[in-house]
DNA sequence: ATACTTACATACCAAATAGTATGTTGTAAA
DNA sequence: TTTACAACATACTATTTGGTATGTAAGTAT
Protein backbone atom coordinates (compact mmCIF):
# COMPACT_ATOMS: atom_id res chain seq x y z
CA UNK A 1 0.00 0.00 0.00
CA UNK A 2 1.49 3.07 -0.81
CA UNK A 3 2.09 6.02 1.35
CA UNK A 4 -0.57 8.54 0.84
CA UNK A 5 1.92 11.65 -0.15
CA UNK A 6 3.14 12.96 4.14
CA UNK A 7 0.82 16.44 3.59
CA UNK A 8 3.59 18.24 2.33
CA UNK A 9 3.80 21.73 4.69
CA UNK A 10 5.87 23.02 1.40
CA UNK A 11 4.44 23.27 -1.65
CA UNK A 12 5.42 25.63 -4.52
CA UNK A 13 2.82 25.23 -7.03
CA UNK A 14 -0.31 24.58 -3.92
CA UNK A 15 1.21 27.90 -2.64
CA UNK A 16 0.98 29.48 -5.95
CA UNK A 17 -2.42 28.38 -6.77
CA UNK A 18 -3.66 29.22 -3.43
CA UNK A 19 -2.28 32.72 -3.86
CA UNK A 20 -4.26 32.92 -7.35
CA UNK A 21 -7.69 31.62 -5.71
CA UNK A 22 -7.53 34.78 -3.08
CA UNK A 23 -6.22 36.91 -5.50
CA UNK A 24 -9.20 35.98 -7.88
CA UNK A 25 -11.25 36.95 -5.05
CA UNK A 26 -10.14 39.86 -4.28
CA UNK A 27 -9.63 41.36 -7.41
CA UNK A 28 -13.62 40.50 -8.82
CA UNK A 29 -14.58 42.54 -5.69
CA UNK A 30 -12.65 45.39 -5.49
CA UNK A 31 -10.77 45.52 -9.18
CA UNK A 32 -6.47 45.67 -9.78
CA UNK A 33 -6.49 48.43 -8.37
CA UNK A 34 -8.38 48.40 -5.23
CA UNK A 35 -5.98 45.91 -3.92
CA UNK A 36 -3.24 45.15 -2.10
CA UNK A 37 -0.59 42.49 -2.10
CA UNK A 38 -1.40 42.32 1.97
CA UNK A 39 -5.11 41.90 1.63
CA UNK A 40 -4.41 38.95 -0.78
CA UNK A 41 -2.32 37.65 1.80
CA UNK A 42 -5.07 38.34 4.58
CA UNK A 43 -6.86 35.82 2.85
CA UNK A 44 -4.04 32.76 3.08
CA UNK A 45 -1.86 32.12 5.45
CA UNK A 46 1.19 32.92 3.96
CA UNK A 47 3.69 36.23 3.98
CA UNK A 48 5.29 38.78 1.51
CA UNK A 49 7.96 36.18 1.56
CA UNK A 50 5.82 33.90 -0.30
CA UNK A 51 3.99 35.73 -2.57
CA UNK A 52 7.34 37.51 -3.85
CA UNK A 53 9.18 34.27 -4.22
CA UNK A 54 6.17 33.38 -6.45
CA UNK A 55 5.45 36.69 -8.71
CA UNK A 56 8.31 39.12 -9.20
CA UNK A 57 6.12 42.12 -8.71
CA UNK A 58 1.67 43.02 -8.32
CA UNK A 59 1.66 43.43 -12.03
CA UNK A 60 2.78 39.68 -12.86
CA UNK A 61 0.64 38.23 -10.71
CA UNK A 62 -2.18 40.18 -11.97
CA UNK A 63 -0.73 38.27 -15.79
CA UNK A 64 -0.93 34.86 -14.27
CA UNK A 65 -4.45 35.39 -13.00
CA UNK A 66 -5.34 36.50 -16.96
CA UNK A 67 -3.61 33.57 -18.10
CA UNK A 68 -4.13 30.85 -16.51
CA UNK A 69 -7.57 31.62 -13.64
CA UNK A 70 -9.36 33.54 -16.28
CA UNK A 71 -8.80 31.09 -19.09
CA UNK A 72 -9.77 28.17 -17.08
CA UNK A 73 -12.95 29.66 -16.15
CA UNK A 74 -13.56 30.56 -20.16
CA UNK A 75 -12.72 26.73 -20.65
CA UNK A 76 -14.74 25.63 -17.87
CA UNK A 77 -17.62 27.32 -17.92
CA UNK A 78 -17.92 27.83 -21.83
CA UNK A 79 -15.83 25.51 -24.09
CA UNK A 80 -16.07 22.89 -22.31
CA UNK A 81 -19.63 22.77 -21.17
CA UNK A 82 -20.34 23.66 -24.79
CA UNK A 83 -19.49 20.27 -26.07
CA UNK A 84 -22.21 18.83 -24.51
CA UNK A 85 -25.00 20.41 -26.22
CA UNK A 86 -26.41 18.99 -29.46
CA UNK A 87 -27.39 22.19 -30.71
CA UNK A 88 -24.32 25.16 -29.58
CA UNK A 89 -27.36 28.09 -29.74
CA UNK A 90 -28.98 26.12 -27.30
CA UNK A 91 -26.31 25.37 -25.02
CA UNK A 92 -25.66 28.97 -25.43
CA UNK A 93 -28.69 29.84 -24.51
CA UNK A 94 -28.68 27.47 -21.45
CA UNK A 95 -25.44 28.73 -20.15
CA UNK A 96 -26.33 32.43 -19.90
CA UNK A 97 -29.81 31.76 -18.26
CA UNK A 98 -27.75 29.61 -15.84
CA UNK A 99 -24.30 32.21 -15.28
CA UNK A 100 -25.99 35.31 -15.11
CA UNK A 101 -30.30 34.78 -15.28
CA UNK A 102 -30.42 32.79 -12.22
CA UNK A 103 -28.39 35.35 -10.27
CA UNK A 104 -29.45 37.32 -7.71
CA UNK A 105 -29.32 41.37 -8.04
CA UNK A 106 -26.21 41.35 -4.95
CA UNK A 107 -24.49 38.39 -7.73
CA UNK A 108 -25.68 40.52 -10.73
CA UNK A 109 -23.32 43.67 -8.77
CA UNK A 110 -20.22 41.64 -9.32
CA UNK A 111 -20.12 41.70 -13.08
CA UNK A 112 -17.83 38.86 -15.63
CA UNK A 113 -14.10 38.88 -14.21
CA UNK A 114 -12.98 39.09 -16.97
CA UNK A 115 -15.00 41.92 -18.37
CA UNK A 116 -14.09 43.64 -14.81
CA UNK A 117 -10.40 43.44 -15.76
CA UNK A 118 -10.57 44.37 -19.35
CA UNK A 119 -12.34 47.44 -18.66
CA UNK A 120 -10.10 48.60 -15.45
CA UNK A 121 -7.37 47.55 -16.69
CA UNK A 122 -6.85 47.81 -20.89
CA UNK A 123 -5.90 51.78 -20.07
CA UNK A 124 -3.41 51.10 -17.71
CA UNK A 125 -1.18 48.79 -18.27
CA UNK A 126 0.07 47.54 -22.17
CA UNK A 127 0.62 43.96 -21.05
CA UNK A 128 -2.54 43.56 -19.02
CA UNK A 129 -4.32 44.83 -22.09
CA UNK A 130 -2.90 42.30 -24.78
CA UNK A 131 -3.38 38.99 -22.01
CA UNK A 132 -6.92 40.79 -21.81
CA UNK A 133 -7.55 40.06 -25.50
CA UNK A 134 -5.72 36.95 -25.95
CA UNK A 135 -8.60 35.78 -23.65
CA UNK A 136 -11.73 37.34 -25.30
CA UNK A 137 -9.77 35.85 -28.86
CA UNK A 138 -9.44 32.20 -26.95
CA UNK A 139 -13.07 32.63 -25.81
CA UNK A 140 -14.40 33.62 -29.48
CA UNK A 141 -12.68 30.67 -31.18
CA UNK A 142 -13.97 28.55 -28.53
CA UNK A 143 -17.88 30.09 -29.66
CA UNK A 144 -16.98 29.80 -33.00
CA UNK A 145 -16.05 26.13 -32.84
CA UNK A 146 -18.71 25.46 -31.16
CA UNK A 147 -21.23 26.75 -34.12
CA UNK A 148 -18.91 25.11 -36.70
CA UNK A 149 -19.95 21.70 -35.08
CA UNK A 150 -23.44 23.19 -34.97
CA UNK A 151 -23.32 23.81 -38.87
CA UNK A 152 -21.76 20.44 -39.32
CA UNK A 153 -24.54 18.37 -37.01
CA UNK A 154 -27.00 20.29 -39.34
CA UNK A 155 -28.29 22.34 -36.41
CA UNK A 156 -27.31 25.66 -38.09
CA UNK A 157 -27.38 27.73 -41.09
CA UNK A 158 -24.50 26.69 -43.53
CA UNK A 159 -24.97 30.42 -44.13
CA UNK A 160 -24.02 31.53 -40.89
CA UNK A 161 -20.87 33.64 -40.46
CA UNK A 162 -19.16 31.80 -37.22
CA UNK A 163 -16.64 34.77 -37.04
CA UNK A 164 -19.10 37.74 -36.81
CA UNK A 165 -21.87 35.16 -34.44
CA UNK A 166 -19.04 34.77 -31.81
CA UNK A 167 -17.93 37.92 -32.06
CA UNK A 168 -21.31 39.05 -31.01
CA UNK A 169 -22.23 36.35 -28.77
CA UNK A 170 -19.17 37.60 -26.68
CA UNK A 171 -19.35 41.23 -26.85
CA UNK A 172 -23.32 40.78 -25.83
CA UNK A 173 -22.42 38.73 -22.77
CA UNK A 174 -20.06 41.04 -21.44
CA UNK A 175 -22.40 43.72 -22.10
CA UNK A 176 -25.23 42.66 -20.82
CA UNK A 177 -23.16 40.89 -17.60
CA UNK A 178 -21.67 44.76 -17.46
CA UNK A 179 -24.69 46.45 -17.64
CA UNK A 180 -26.60 44.76 -14.84
CA UNK A 181 -23.44 45.76 -12.30
CA UNK A 182 -26.08 49.10 -13.01
CA UNK A 183 -29.34 47.96 -13.57
CA UNK A 184 -29.44 44.52 -11.69
CA UNK A 185 -33.01 43.73 -12.15
CA UNK A 186 -34.06 40.63 -13.33
CA UNK A 187 -36.66 42.08 -15.41
CA UNK A 188 -33.97 44.18 -17.26
CA UNK A 189 -31.90 41.03 -18.01
CA UNK A 190 -35.44 39.03 -19.44
CA UNK A 191 -36.02 41.82 -21.30
CA UNK A 192 -32.26 41.84 -23.06
CA UNK A 193 -32.10 38.51 -22.91
CA UNK A 194 -35.45 37.76 -25.39
CA UNK A 195 -33.82 40.49 -27.83
CA UNK A 196 -30.80 37.72 -27.68
CA UNK A 197 -32.33 34.62 -28.36
CA UNK A 198 -34.43 35.98 -31.39
CA UNK A 199 -30.65 36.96 -32.75
CA UNK A 200 -29.42 33.48 -31.84
CA UNK A 201 -32.45 31.61 -33.11
CA UNK A 202 -31.84 33.48 -36.75
CA UNK A 203 -28.95 31.26 -36.76
CA UNK A 204 -30.68 28.62 -36.62
CA UNK A 205 -32.26 26.30 -39.37
CA UNK A 206 -36.15 26.32 -39.50
CA UNK A 207 -37.87 23.35 -37.64
CA UNK B 1 -20.10 100.41 -21.76
CA UNK B 2 -20.01 97.70 -18.69
CA UNK B 3 -16.82 96.96 -17.36
CA UNK B 4 -15.86 93.11 -18.48
CA UNK B 5 -15.62 90.90 -15.30
CA UNK B 6 -11.80 91.83 -14.15
CA UNK B 7 -10.84 88.53 -14.15
CA UNK B 8 -11.19 86.83 -10.99
CA UNK B 9 -8.19 85.17 -9.24
CA UNK B 10 -10.14 83.63 -6.62
CA UNK B 11 -13.95 81.59 -8.42
CA UNK B 12 -15.30 79.39 -6.41
CA UNK B 13 -17.25 78.00 -9.20
CA UNK B 14 -14.35 78.08 -11.79
CA UNK B 15 -11.68 76.60 -9.61
CA UNK B 16 -14.33 73.98 -8.73
CA UNK B 17 -14.82 73.21 -12.38
CA UNK B 18 -11.49 73.08 -13.38
CA UNK B 19 -10.07 70.48 -10.62
CA UNK B 20 -13.23 68.34 -11.80
CA UNK B 21 -12.22 68.57 -15.61
CA UNK B 22 -8.85 67.32 -14.44
CA UNK B 23 -10.10 64.66 -12.90
CA UNK B 24 -12.10 63.92 -15.46
CA UNK B 25 -9.61 63.30 -18.14
CA UNK B 26 -7.39 61.68 -15.24
CA UNK B 27 -9.97 58.93 -14.06
CA UNK B 28 -10.75 58.58 -18.07
CA UNK B 29 -7.17 57.57 -18.38
CA UNK B 30 -6.35 55.46 -14.97
CA UNK B 31 -9.57 54.77 -12.95
CA UNK B 32 -10.81 56.42 -10.45
CA UNK B 33 -8.55 53.72 -7.63
CA UNK B 34 -5.84 54.80 -10.18
CA UNK B 35 -5.40 58.63 -9.69
CA UNK B 36 -4.37 60.12 -6.23
CA UNK B 37 -5.63 64.01 -5.45
CA UNK B 38 -2.17 65.20 -6.68
CA UNK B 39 -2.37 63.79 -9.82
CA UNK B 40 -5.25 65.61 -10.09
CA UNK B 41 -3.79 68.73 -8.75
CA UNK B 42 -1.08 68.57 -10.71
CA UNK B 43 -2.76 68.61 -14.02
CA UNK B 44 -3.98 72.12 -12.32
CA UNK B 45 -1.95 74.53 -10.75
CA UNK B 46 -4.12 74.26 -7.51
CA UNK B 47 -2.93 72.40 -4.32
CA UNK B 48 -4.63 70.14 -1.37
CA UNK B 49 -5.82 73.53 0.34
CA UNK B 50 -8.44 73.87 -3.20
CA UNK B 51 -8.93 70.40 -3.28
CA UNK B 52 -10.59 69.67 -0.02
CA UNK B 53 -11.96 72.97 0.15
CA UNK B 54 -14.07 72.34 -2.92
CA UNK B 55 -15.05 68.36 -1.90
CA UNK B 56 -14.66 66.50 1.60
CA UNK B 57 -13.06 63.61 0.43
CA UNK B 58 -11.76 62.04 -2.70
CA UNK B 59 -15.10 60.03 -3.24
CA UNK B 60 -17.02 63.13 -3.09
CA UNK B 61 -14.88 64.60 -5.76
CA UNK B 62 -16.24 61.14 -7.29
CA UNK B 63 -19.56 61.79 -6.70
CA UNK B 64 -19.83 65.10 -8.26
CA UNK B 65 -17.81 63.99 -11.26
CA UNK B 66 -20.78 61.22 -11.96
CA UNK B 67 -24.05 63.33 -10.65
CA UNK B 68 -22.64 66.56 -12.98
CA UNK B 69 -19.66 65.96 -15.74
CA UNK B 70 -20.67 62.43 -17.11
CA UNK B 71 -24.45 63.92 -16.86
CA UNK B 72 -23.80 66.63 -18.84
CA UNK B 73 -22.17 64.62 -21.62
CA UNK B 74 -24.87 61.91 -21.95
CA UNK B 75 -26.93 65.23 -22.49
CA UNK B 76 -24.84 66.85 -24.88
CA UNK B 77 -23.67 63.63 -26.69
CA UNK B 78 -26.56 61.60 -26.64
CA UNK B 79 -30.08 63.41 -25.61
CA UNK B 80 -30.05 66.86 -27.22
CA UNK B 81 -28.70 65.62 -30.58
CA UNK B 82 -31.20 63.29 -31.00
CA UNK B 83 -33.55 66.06 -30.72
CA UNK B 84 -32.65 67.10 -34.29
CA UNK B 85 -32.86 64.21 -36.00
CA UNK B 86 -36.03 63.27 -37.28
CA UNK B 87 -36.01 59.26 -37.06
CA UNK B 88 -34.94 58.62 -33.83
CA UNK B 89 -33.26 55.13 -35.28
CA UNK B 90 -31.30 57.08 -37.51
CA UNK B 91 -29.87 59.51 -35.08
CA UNK B 92 -29.30 56.67 -32.74
CA UNK B 93 -27.06 54.62 -35.54
CA UNK B 94 -25.39 58.41 -36.59
CA UNK B 95 -24.74 59.45 -33.25
CA UNK B 96 -22.96 55.70 -32.62
CA UNK B 97 -20.70 56.15 -35.87
CA UNK B 98 -19.51 59.50 -34.96
CA UNK B 99 -19.03 58.32 -31.22
CA UNK B 100 -17.18 54.87 -31.63
CA UNK B 101 -17.28 53.98 -35.43
CA UNK B 102 -14.69 56.82 -36.31
CA UNK B 103 -12.62 56.01 -33.37
CA UNK B 104 -8.95 55.17 -33.92
CA UNK B 105 -8.02 51.70 -32.27
CA UNK B 106 -5.82 53.89 -29.90
CA UNK B 107 -9.52 55.77 -29.15
CA UNK B 108 -11.32 52.34 -28.78
CA UNK B 109 -8.90 51.39 -25.87
CA UNK B 110 -10.03 54.34 -23.63
CA UNK B 111 -13.61 52.93 -23.70
CA UNK B 112 -17.05 54.78 -22.82
CA UNK B 113 -16.28 57.03 -19.34
CA UNK B 114 -19.34 56.11 -17.87
CA UNK B 115 -18.94 52.52 -18.48
CA UNK B 116 -15.49 52.35 -17.82
CA UNK B 117 -16.96 54.26 -13.67
CA UNK B 118 -19.49 51.26 -13.67
CA UNK B 119 -17.68 48.46 -14.01
CA UNK B 120 -14.79 49.60 -11.78
CA UNK B 121 -16.78 51.15 -8.92
CA UNK B 122 -20.29 49.44 -8.74
CA UNK B 123 -18.64 46.95 -6.14
CA UNK B 124 -16.44 48.73 -4.51
CA UNK B 125 -18.57 51.74 -3.12
CA UNK B 126 -22.55 51.67 -2.97
CA UNK B 127 -23.01 55.10 -3.30
CA UNK B 128 -21.08 55.57 -6.87
CA UNK B 129 -22.72 52.58 -7.69
CA UNK B 130 -26.13 54.22 -6.78
CA UNK B 131 -25.45 57.49 -8.77
CA UNK B 132 -23.65 55.60 -11.99
CA UNK B 133 -27.20 53.42 -12.06
CA UNK B 134 -28.99 57.04 -12.02
CA UNK B 135 -26.94 58.01 -14.69
CA UNK B 136 -27.77 54.93 -16.94
CA UNK B 137 -31.91 55.82 -15.86
CA UNK B 138 -31.14 59.07 -17.15
CA UNK B 139 -29.74 57.67 -20.81
CA UNK B 140 -32.23 55.56 -20.71
CA UNK B 141 -35.36 57.24 -20.42
CA UNK B 142 -33.65 60.22 -22.48
CA UNK B 143 -33.42 57.33 -25.41
CA UNK B 144 -37.04 55.92 -24.56
CA UNK B 145 -38.34 59.70 -24.97
CA UNK B 146 -36.70 59.94 -28.26
CA UNK B 147 -38.38 56.62 -29.58
CA UNK B 148 -41.82 57.47 -28.44
CA UNK B 149 -41.43 60.81 -30.36
CA UNK B 150 -40.13 58.75 -33.47
CA UNK B 151 -43.78 57.09 -33.03
CA UNK B 152 -45.82 59.95 -32.97
CA UNK B 153 -43.75 61.19 -36.14
CA UNK B 154 -45.08 57.81 -38.16
CA UNK B 155 -41.07 57.17 -38.15
CA UNK B 156 -41.45 53.75 -35.68
CA UNK B 157 -43.93 51.41 -35.39
CA UNK B 158 -47.04 52.07 -32.99
CA UNK B 159 -46.13 48.38 -31.65
CA UNK B 160 -42.44 49.28 -30.15
CA UNK B 161 -42.15 48.52 -27.14
CA UNK B 162 -39.93 51.53 -26.29
CA UNK B 163 -38.35 51.09 -22.92
CA UNK B 164 -37.15 47.59 -23.66
CA UNK B 165 -35.79 48.87 -27.03
CA UNK B 166 -34.09 51.92 -25.03
CA UNK B 167 -32.56 49.29 -22.28
CA UNK B 168 -31.08 47.31 -25.55
CA UNK B 169 -29.88 50.27 -27.25
CA UNK B 170 -27.99 51.51 -23.97
CA UNK B 171 -26.79 48.11 -23.13
CA UNK B 172 -25.40 47.65 -26.84
CA UNK B 173 -23.45 51.13 -26.52
CA UNK B 174 -21.87 50.14 -23.62
CA UNK B 175 -20.94 46.65 -24.20
CA UNK B 176 -19.92 47.37 -27.87
CA UNK B 177 -17.33 50.53 -26.54
CA UNK B 178 -16.17 47.79 -23.76
CA UNK B 179 -15.59 45.18 -25.86
CA UNK B 180 -13.57 47.61 -28.41
CA UNK B 181 -11.23 48.11 -25.47
CA UNK B 182 -10.16 44.65 -25.81
CA UNK B 183 -10.57 44.45 -29.58
CA UNK B 184 -9.62 47.79 -30.59
CA UNK B 185 -10.30 46.55 -34.11
CA UNK B 186 -12.26 48.82 -36.82
CA UNK B 187 -13.56 45.71 -38.37
CA UNK B 188 -14.53 44.09 -35.31
CA UNK B 189 -16.73 47.29 -34.95
CA UNK B 190 -18.34 47.47 -38.24
CA UNK B 191 -19.24 44.02 -37.66
CA UNK B 192 -20.95 44.27 -34.59
CA UNK B 193 -22.67 47.69 -35.92
CA UNK B 194 -24.45 45.83 -38.53
CA UNK B 195 -26.24 43.34 -36.41
CA UNK B 196 -26.96 46.84 -34.12
CA UNK B 197 -28.54 47.97 -37.21
CA UNK B 198 -30.49 45.42 -38.02
CA UNK B 199 -32.32 44.86 -35.00
CA UNK B 200 -32.78 48.71 -34.92
CA UNK B 201 -34.35 49.14 -38.31
CA UNK B 202 -36.91 46.51 -37.43
CA UNK B 203 -38.25 49.31 -34.80
CA UNK B 204 -38.85 51.30 -38.15
CA UNK B 205 -42.32 51.24 -40.36
CA UNK B 206 -41.01 49.94 -43.68
CA UNK B 207 -41.34 52.32 -46.35
C1' DA C 1 -10.26 102.85 4.24
C1' DT C 2 -11.26 99.05 7.40
C1' DA C 3 -12.50 94.73 8.89
C1' DC C 4 -14.10 90.35 8.05
C1' DT C 5 -14.89 86.32 5.40
C1' DT C 6 -13.31 82.72 2.50
C1' DA C 7 -10.73 80.86 -1.34
C1' DC C 8 -6.78 79.01 -1.55
C1' DA C 9 -1.41 77.76 -0.21
C1' DT C 10 1.96 75.48 2.78
C1' DA C 11 3.59 72.25 5.73
C1' DC C 12 2.70 68.57 7.92
C1' DC C 13 0.97 63.50 9.44
C1' DA C 14 -0.35 58.63 10.07
C1' DA C 15 -1.43 54.84 7.46
C1' DA C 16 -0.90 52.03 3.55
C1' DT C 17 1.75 50.79 -0.36
C1' DA C 18 5.00 47.67 -3.20
C1' DG C 19 9.16 45.80 -2.63
C1' DT C 20 13.77 44.12 -0.24
C1' DA C 21 17.25 42.11 2.77
C1' DT C 22 17.90 38.75 5.65
C1' DG C 23 16.75 35.22 8.25
C1' DT C 24 14.85 30.12 9.21
C1' DT C 25 13.34 25.57 8.31
C1' DG C 26 11.27 21.76 5.52
C1' DT C 27 12.79 18.38 2.21
C1' DA C 28 14.98 15.70 -1.02
C1' DA C 29 19.32 14.02 -2.95
C1' DA C 30 23.91 12.30 -1.71
C1' DT D 1 22.80 11.35 8.29
C1' DT D 2 24.50 15.03 6.31
C1' DT D 3 24.28 18.71 3.01
C1' DA D 4 22.43 22.05 0.25
C1' DC D 5 18.98 24.42 -1.65
C1' DA D 6 14.49 25.93 -2.11
C1' DA D 7 10.18 27.52 0.23
C1' DC D 8 8.83 30.27 2.96
C1' DA D 9 8.79 33.97 7.40
C1' DT D 10 10.27 38.33 9.57
C1' DA D 11 11.63 42.84 9.80
C1' DC D 12 12.49 46.63 7.50
C1' DT D 13 12.32 50.80 3.99
C1' DA D 14 11.20 54.49 0.82
C1' DT D 15 7.38 56.29 -1.30
C1' DT D 16 2.75 57.42 -1.92
C1' DT D 17 -1.63 57.82 -0.10
C1' DG D 18 -5.80 60.66 1.66
C1' DG D 19 -6.42 64.00 4.84
C1' DT D 20 -5.50 67.98 8.35
C1' DA D 21 -3.86 72.15 10.78
C1' DT D 22 -2.61 76.36 10.02
C1' DG D 23 -1.27 80.36 7.55
C1' DT D 24 -2.18 84.16 3.95
C1' DA D 25 -4.13 87.16 0.92
C1' DA D 26 -8.07 88.27 -2.33
C1' DG D 27 -12.78 89.95 -2.37
C1' DT D 28 -16.58 92.10 -0.35
C1' DA D 29 -19.57 94.53 2.79
C1' DT D 30 -19.58 98.28 5.82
Amino acid sequence: MPKPAAAKTRDLARTRSEILDAAFMEIYANGFQGVSVDKILARTGLTKGAFFHQFPTKLDLGYALVDEVLRDLISSRWIEPLRSYDNPVKGILALMNIFIGKSTPAQMQCGCPLNNLVQEMTNVDAVFAEKLSAQIDFWVAGIEEALKRGIKSGHLKTTLKTKEAALYIVMFHEGLYGFLKAQPDPKVYKSLYSVFRQQLETYCVSD
